[in-house]
This record gives C-alpha cells, structure tokens and sequence, in this order.
DNA sequence: CCTCACTATATCGCGCCGATACATCTCGAC
DNA sequence: GTCGAGATGTATCGGCGCGATATAGTGAGG
C-alpha cells in the first residue's frame, strides 16, 4: 500500500523522503502521519527493484534563494523510472482484499482518476461489499444481544451501524455516477 | 491492543485459541477476524510472562456430549491468572495515543463498563481531541483546494468530514452521559 | 468410501509503527 | 551576537499483527 501511494507521489515530480512524507500525510486526508520507519526501507526497496533512482542533479537545484551553504548534500531525492511507471500502473489495477479495506481504499481513491474506469468499478463495488457484510454483522450482532448488552458496545455498534449506512449510501452514489458517465473505454 | 483483548476475554472464562478467536472477531463489531497468525503468538507471550496459565483439567471437560474419542487432547485451555487480572486492570486504565486511533478505541470501549470511570473520561476526551484534529484537517483541505482538486479525492474528503462530525457529536453525548451519571469513585 | 468443511494449533516472512539517534539549518529571544 | 528551540533531513531497531501455509483429527453427505 506505502508502495502505490509512494510511486503515486513520486509520479509527478521528483522529491526526496522528508517532502515525500508531507504530501502522504495530507493524502485522503490521513492527517496520520505515515512513519519514517517504515518509509525510508520502502524507498529502498522501490530503489533496489528499479523503480525509483536517486535523481545526483536534482540535489544542487536548491529553491535557488539560498546560495550560501547548503549545497551539501544531506537530501536523497528520488525520481521514478520507467520500470517504476509500470509498476504504478500494475499496482493501480491490483485490486485485491486489502483494497476493500479502509485505508487501502482511501489510498486507491487519492489515484482514484489515473485509474481505469472498469478497475474502478471494481475497487467501489469490492469496498461496498466489505462494508456491507460489516454492516449485517453489525445488525445481526443489535438484534441477538436485544438489550441485555453493556451499555458502551450498543452504543459502539450502533454508531457503527449508522456509519456503515451511510457509507453504503455514498458508496451507492459514487457507483451510479461511474455508470452514468464516459463508456468503459478511454475516459479523461 | 491484543493483549487487552485476549484478557478481557480470558478473564470471563477460559477458553482456548480457537474459540477465543471467534470472540475476539465478533468484539467491537470488527467482524474482521483476529489473524491466528497474531493470536497464538499473543497467547505464548502471555503465558511466558506469566498472565496466564494453560488449564489442564479443562481440557477433557468436553460439552459432555462427545464421549466416544475426543479426549484426545487437541486443544490448550487457557486461564487468567491473579497476575494476569492485575494486568489486565493496569491495560485497561493505560491510555495512551494508540487508545486514540480508531482499533484502540474500540477495544477499550468493549471493556468499558470495567473502566474505571475516571479513565473512561480520559479515554473520551482523547478520541474527541483525535476526531477532532482529523475534522480540521479535512476542512482545512477542503477549504485550501477550493474546487481544483479531482473529484473523488474531494468525495473522499466531504465523506471523511462528515464521519468524523458525526463522531464528534457521539462523543459529546457520552461525555455528558459521564458527566451527569455517578460521582468519579465506585460505580457498577 | 471419499471428499468437503470445520475444528484446532502452529510457524514464517514481511509490512508498518513507535522510539530513538544524530546531524544541520533557521529564526527569534535575550 | 549568541544560544537554544524547532524545523529539516536521514536512518536503524525491536516488536506487533497479518496473510499464507502446513498439519491433522472430526463430522456429515454424496
């Protein structure tokens, strides 16, 4: 999943790990920080499978407004490579079980628009299901318990409940659009 | 987060792992199973440290039902011990940011009605505090974008904003539940 | 009889996280 | 002016939890 979202942010223009983790922090709006910890070993190991190389040039070309000190290097700065292009695109169209889950999905929906439109329908309808099937879980789980349960956990399922409703409903939504627009070919 | 659950359960009755994990599936309404690849694991860790102990006898207590073969030890009972209640009560009151994060969250609020009420309140006010920061920065997204964003990154973000009001205002009323219910000492 | 599904335990590799360390640069306070 | 706080920047380590996989006994149905 780090993988997709690092090759996608990298994909529109060269970055070192720092920048990187900043834009991924604001993506789908995880306002959760991705770690350090676990970025910099996916950096190299996007490096060591070729599709990312460290970009030499790209380290000198400072914001241009600071010509004292600091052309010593202490940034990486990484640029995909075409072998990395492909590997964007292979990742894009790999929806599987991980995808239906909330941050998988949330990660697939940021690339959302350079994804084909038949994958796209794909990964909604995958992600509908899922929510669905913890929906009934959770309905089925209401209705068994009836009221001799504690008080905190009716509350948690039902907040749950509702959520998976309404999500259902935005899911429902988005799904209607994708079919009434642009044919399953070529799109934007 | 585990451990707290695998205690939680434990400590109502023994069980071994399998059913155990049937439990822990249906707890908070993840409906996502536990991995056995996490649980087993857990439960030598556990038992290692001395939180609970494998329960011989239990083992050729049956459903009573089975008479025939079936002795034949296959399962492993496990049973909490006093330290292990005592850890299990230390866990509880322990809130730290991984309480906050949606998983957390749930798993502590499952065992809520054993939560000391004072900590209930600090669990509460955390979560809020975390939705909270999550709803800024979704609205600070929306707001900074405008309409120039792609369409299903701004979907995402509207659905994110409205989750996490929704939250917000769930949160409120707990709160004030706590807050207009029994004095901070002994409760239930 | 054989197969299928369920019960039951266990291990391995790996992704990701939190903690931690260690440099350098910037800017405001004193 | 200088000193410390905070941002910038890279990196590693231990540990948790997951998915895949192996193994094997049991019960029901074709």
């Amino acid at each position: 999943m780090l993988e997709l979202a690092v090759l996608g942010v990298l994909h529109d223009s060269p970055m070192h790990g720092y920048e990187l983790r900043k834009r991924l922090t604001g993506l789908l709006g995880t306002f959760r920080a991705c770690s350090f910890g676990s970025l910099y070993p996916t950096l190299r190991r996007l490096q060591r499978s070729g599709f990312i190389v460290e970009d030499e040039a790209a380290v000198t070309e400072l914001p241009a407004g600071r010509p004292t000190s600091w052309s010593r290097r202490s940034r990486r700065v990484y640029r995909l490579t075409a072998d990395g292009k492909e590997r964007f695109a292979a990742l894009l169209s790999d929806a599987g079980p991980q995808t239906w889950e909330d941050h998988g999905f949330g990660v697939h929906l940021a690339f959302f628009s350079r994804t084909p439109a038949e994958v796209r329908m794909r990964i909604l309808e995958g992600r509908r299901r899922r929510v669905e099937e913890r929906r009934e879980g959770l309905r089925a789980a209401l209705a068994r318990t009836g009221d001799q349960i504690d008080r905190y956990t009716l509350e948690l399922h039902r907040m749950g409940l509702e959520t998976s409703e309404r999500e259902v409903r935005w899911l429902n939504e988005l799904i209607a659009h994708e079919q009434a627009n642009p044919p399953p070919s070529q799109d934007d």
